[in-house]
Parts: C-alpha cells; structure tokens; sequence
RNA sequence: GCCGAUGUAGCUCAGGGGUAGAGCGCAUCCUUGGUAAGGAUGAGGUCAUGAGUUCAAUUCCCAUCAUCGGCUCCA
C-alpha cells in the first residue's frame, strides 16, 4: 500500500500502482469525469499512469492552467492524427500547448493546406475525438524510436531523438497517431468536444530562419460546446479595443505609403493625448531630480562605432546619410545613449555632481523587418521616454530602485496592474554576443536581481534576453488579445562608460569610471499608447482624454450660450468644444458617446434660465451644476485619478 | 526577410468575365430638437499597382506594393 496525501493534509491509503483517475472515481464518480489530469509529488502526471511510491497529490481540471495545457497538449496530437489521416506523408516537427490553445509545425511534403481546409480538419478531429481513443503512455528505447522514425522518414523527430538520452523516451499513441512525446496527456480524446482551427503560419524549424520552413497550424479546444462559443465571443469582443481600429475611431493617429512603412502619423487628438503623457512624465521627473537635455536625430557614424551599436547592427540599420562632402556619414539615430554620454563628456564631472539624470523624449528610428511592424506597438520611428542615469558604483542600486519606484508610480496612475517584471540576464552559453567584461555582468545582473527582490517585484527570469552592453530589467503587460509587449524597461551598463572613456573625479582626486543606468517608463510613446488604449478599450481616464468635454446646445437657438460655456471651461483648462451640428440632440451624443468623450454638458432653455450645465458622463446624468460647480466637479475627477 | 490570407467609395463591407452596390460619413435643403441614429436630395470609385490570357478583366493567371495572422529579429 502506498499513502496519498491530498491538498487539504488529508492522508489515504491505495494499492500501489493505483491511478489518480482510479483515486478520483474513488472520491466520486463526478469528479472523475471532470478531472484532467494529476499532479504527483509536483509533478503533471496523465491520469492512467500508475502511482508507485507515497505521493502528494492534486487532481486537476479545467480550471487549472495545468490541466488546460494537459487537454491542448493532448489536442495537438488529436490533430496530428488527423492530419495524418487527411494528408498521408505529412511530417511532424512538435506540437506543444500554447497560452491559448496549441498548434503543430507540419511539414506537407509538397501538399497545401489553406484556410478552407480547416473546416475539414477540424470535422476529422471531432470524428477521432468521439471514438473516445486512449492516449496510451509506452516506453520506447532510442534505439527503437529512431528506426521508427527514420522507416517513417521523419527527419525532424529522428533529429530531436538523437538529442535525448536513452532510457527517457516515451511515445503517446492515440488512434493511429504515434508522437515522440514526454507527455502527459488525456486519458481519452473524448473529452475534447469542440475544436476551433484559428489559423495557419509558417515557422522555422527549431526557430531558425536557416532552416526548414514548416507549417504551423494553431488551434484551440474546449470540453464544451459553450465554452467554445465564450472564446468566439470573447475574441471578436477583444478586436474590438484593438488599438488600430480605436486609433482610427478615435482620430489619434494614422499610417500613410507614401510617408513609409511603420512611420506613424499623429492626428490633433493623438497628439494632444502624447502631450499630456510626456507631461505626466516629465513633471514626475522633474520632481525626481531628472534633468532635460535635447539631442539631433541624426548621429556621426562615428558615434556609433565608438558605442559597438554600428558593428552590432549596422548592418541591420537604415544606412548611413552621405553627405554632398565626401568623407561624411550620418545615421539616423537608433538610441539616444550615445548622445547623452557626450552631454555627459562635456564637461569634468565630480562624485559631488552624481548621480546625473539626463532625460530626453527622443526620437529614434530602427529599420525593423517589414513583417513586423505592427500598429504603434512595432514601428520604424518612434519617441522614446529615455534618460540615462550615470552614478557612483555606490549609488547604483539605490538609483536602480528609484527608477523601479517610477515605473511602478506609471502603471498605478494608469491602472495597469496587470504586467509581469522579467530579469533579462546574459546568455552565458553564447559570450560572444554581448560586450564587456565578466566580472562588469556578473555585477550589473546582481544589482538587477537584488533591487528587483527588494521591491518585492515578481519576476521571471529570462537568459539571453539582455541587451549586448547589459542586463535589463523589462515590465512586460499583454495587449488586447494576450500578446506580451515590453513597456517600461531599465538596464544596468558598464560598456558604454568604459567605450566613452566617461570618468569623474573621486573625493581622493582620482578618476573614476561612471556606472550608466539606461531607463524609459513607458519603453515607447507610440507603444505606451497602444497599450493604454486597448487596457481602457479607449475610455482614456479624464485626464488624458484630448476632448474631455463636449458642449451640446439643445438646439442651434442656444449656441450662444454654449459658446459662453464652452469659454469658460477652456478658461478653466478643461478642453472641450461644441458640438452644434444640425442634428438631433440623440444623434451627437449617439455620435460624441462613440468617439469615446468622456463628459458631455447638455444645454438648453433650462439651463440659460438657471445659469447652469446639465452633466451627462460615461453616458450616466450627473445632474445639473452650476459651472463653477462644474469646472470643481472635473477638477476633482482628475484629482482623482491622479491620485 | 520568410509562410499564409486579404486589398472594391472617407469608413465598414456586399458583388462578380460585358467598365459597380449598400449602410455610415460628406454636401445642400427641410426640420429647431432635452440625454445613443428625424427626413429629402446630391456628390463621391482607373474595383491597390503593373504585366498577361480574352472580342471583352474590377472579376481569371503572374508579379509588385500594402495590410492582417504567425515565424525570425528587436539597441
């Protein structure tokens, strides 16, 4: 006998070599049709694999994120079955569950599928699904593996065999499908009762774009009809706050050929919403010690061979600008860094001077892949929220902290709560890649981790993912749809100081070498908006809304006196305008509701008798006010928010 | 850059080998209104661009460009 302990401390004794299915129908029958899968001693387990030791054990269903990857896992392969069956030959390279669903990277020898074929697939699946095939576990010795894979002619799997080590390897069978595959998985593929083949991609085998193109196929599954339906709706309902289509609503921006791929255009309404974050900003920075310094957009090449950007991603860039002179190149700038360690260069600096915060919106301009470029959140050129801090070794941790401090000051305004800290650390495979000296990472990567514990961030902790000079500390938040963009980011460099030769004298007279902490609380001007607006599905806070108040007189008769008002309130600094159109009165706040203004103020005869607004916001009366009692009431809103 | 899809009026989209349609928007007129669509009339399109097949191409084929979904990349 063996004992399981359960989440709630209780302990019952089994047979060894019992399952955690057999365990939950033990419990109740209803429980074991739920339950998915099982995780033993912290371990995901399939619910049919025998248990042999005493174990901690929880059994998991859909509402487990656990189980969710268990059932999409166990999806892709229900595809990959009939796949095989639709399309013989196809080839597999790996499958896994993803955050939403899962996919397949096939290689169709010479067939096609497109998008009409997904019906098709996704008919096949559901038909397998319902013959309530098990997904049977099997040891296999590599010896084996590779000869059935190698007859089969599947050159990707034999190529991820030959990377395991014997003894380890697992096959799972379902119907006529065998799959290399650690699992777990399913008991049975009846579970799966509703199928959506969301789309089809190409994707580098093992992500390498030197290699074999394969056909990525996603999709998602659900053990209900209904829950299928939700999704559907709640995707269409996600395209909704897509930041694209609210841009084009709402007038903030726009993209134009003719100027060029990925150069964004503000309209007057984006454009005033920019200004008042570059203030928000500013102002918080200006309070913090932040000192603003303005650099070209354009930089001597030799600027950034100085800096090891040019042999880093010259070649990447937009190219250097030849001058009517022979001899001269300039380049667009790609980051503002360079520039500002020559501000900092400009003159002699002593430890009294630091810490230095030079900030700068600057606008830089990266040539990213053409298929990239995405809305505000991928662009060309864009403004960077940037400042470089250049400190003491000894202060670099507290600075560090305050910059930490900031960023988290942002998304509370704004009311992101939502976003996750990664810690970007140093490939330590891959060397080559990033400048600077071992000990000079080892350093900046401690400071890193240690101000991020301090501040009781939660974090995930990424290798490879630092910039080459150094490590950074990146806050991640998801757009609309659940994709992840980086926002606010800082990041610790020892390689620039040492490239620009920057120094300052110590209190013992001697030079000494500055640490640079590069930081930007937004990441990106046109990103930071892109994310504010699909989080506020466009109902941007009072503050930051370009029209914060729209005046609708009744009818044309009282445009004067709407006039008055509209005068005053901008008097008072709100911005707001008149709508006096010849429309109805429900038709413009039909009209203004779907641009997203926040307040409107309705005036008429009534009004013009009592000296008075009557308040309409976020379509709710808030009554009538007098408009001292008005401009107080949108104070005190912003107040508010801001608080 | 790569794979796939898409490209018709300012916007959202329907159509289809015989040179085009709707709704919204816009303009003019009527209406002067009380909290999410009042009415009438009208203007507006080289059907992304270029080549090809055809008596005839917006429609079919090819290429290019752009957009979208992924991949790769991301200072």
């Amino acid at each position: 006998m063996i004992n399981i302990t359960f989440p709630d401390g209780a302990v019952k004794p089994f047979v060894e070599g019992i399952t955690a299915y057999e365990i939950a129908e033990s419990i109740s029958p209803r429980l074991a049709a739920d339950v998915l899968a099982a995780q033993v001693n912290g371990v995901v387990y399939d619910l049919n694999r025998p248990i042999d030791q005493d174990a901690t054990i929880s059994l998991l269903k859909w509402d487990s994120d656990d189980a969710k990857r268990v059932f999409w896992h166990s999806s892709s392969h229900l595809m990959a079955e009939a796949l095989e069956a639709l399309y013989p030959g196809v080839k597999f390279g790996i499958g896994p569950a993803v955050e939403n669903g899962f996919y397949y990277d096939v290689d169709l020898c010479g067939q096609q599928i497109t998008d009409a074929d997904l019906p098709k697939i996704e008919k096949k699946m559901l038909e397998l699904a319902a013959r309530k095939e098990e997904y049977k576990r099997i040891d296999v010795s590599k010896a084996d593996a590779l000869k059935y894979f190698a007859s089969k002619g599947d050159q990707y799997k034999v190529e991820l065999i030959n990377e395991l080590q014997d003894g380890t390897i697992t096959y799972y069978e379902n119907g006529d499908f065998t799959d290399l595959c650690r699992g777990p998985h399913l008991r049975n593929t009846e579970v799966i009762k509703a199928v959506k083949l969301t789309a089809i991609a190409g994707a580098y085998w093992r992500g390498d774009e030197k290699r074999q193109q394969l056909t990525r196929i996603y999709g998602i599954t659900f053990p209900k009809k209904s829950m299928l339906e939700e999704y559907l709706v709640m995707m269409e309902e996600a395209k909704k706050r897509d930041h694209r289509k609210l841009g084009k609503e709402m007038e903030l921006f726009t993209f134009s050929q003719r100027v060029g791929l990925g150069l964004p255009l503000w309209l007057p309404r984006g454009a005033v919403m920019r200004n008042i974050l570059e203030g928000f900003l500013r102002k918080k920075q200006t309070e913090l010690g932040y000192l603003p310094v303005v650099t070209p957009h354009i930089g001597s090449k030799e600027l950034y061979i100085t800096s090891g950007h040019y042999a880093k991603y010259g070649k990447d860039s937009f190219q250097p600008i030849r001058t009517p002179q022979e001899g001269e190149e300039y380049m667009l700038k790609p980051m503002n860094c360079p520039h500002h360690c020559e501000i900092f260069r400009s003159s002699p600096r002593s430890y009294r001077d630091l810490p230095l915060r030079f900030a700068e919106f600057g606008t830089v301009y990266r040539y990213e892949q053409s298929g990239e470029l995405h809305g505000l959140t991928r662009v060309r050129g864009f403004t960077q929220d940037d400042a470089h801090l250049f400190c003491r070794p000894d202060q670099l941790q507290e600075e560090f902290e305050k910059v930490i401090d900031l960023i988290l000051y942002v998304f509370r305004t704004l009311k992101m709560t939502d976003y996750m800290a990664q810690v970007s650390l140093r490939d330590p495979d891959n060397k080559e890649k990033y400048i600077g000296s071992d000990e000079n990472w080892a350093k900046a990567e401690q400071a890193i981790i240690d101000a991020a514990e301090k501040k009781g961030l939660k974090t995930v902790v990424e290798k490879g993912e630092a910039a080459f000079y150094g490590p950074k500390l990146d806050f991640m938040v998801k757009d609309a749809i659940g994709r992840k963009w980086q926002l606010g980011t800082i990041q610790v460099d020892y390689n620039l100081p040492e490239r620009f030769q920057l120094e300052y004298t110590d209190a013992d007279g001697s030079k000494k070498r500055p640490v640079m902490i590069h930081r930007a609380p937004f990441g990106s001007m046109e990103r930071f908006t892109a994310v504010v607006l699909e989080h506020t599905a466009g109902h941007l806070p009072l503050w930051l809304s370009p029209d914060q108040v729209k005046v609708l007189p009744v009818s044309e008769k009282y445009a004067d006196y709407a006039e008055k008002v509209c005068t005053f309130l901008n008097n008072s600094d709100i911005r707001a305008s008149i709508d006096a159109r010849n429309e109805t009165l429900g038709k413009r706040i039909r009209e203004i509701s779907l641009l997203r203004v926040p307040v409107l103020v309705i005036v008429g005869d009534k009004e013009i008798q009592s000296e008075t607004v009557s308040v309409r916001r976020e379509g709710v009366d808030a009554g009538s006010m007098t408009l001292d009692g008005f401009v107080e009431y949108i104070r005190q809103a912003i107040a508010d928010e801001l608080s």
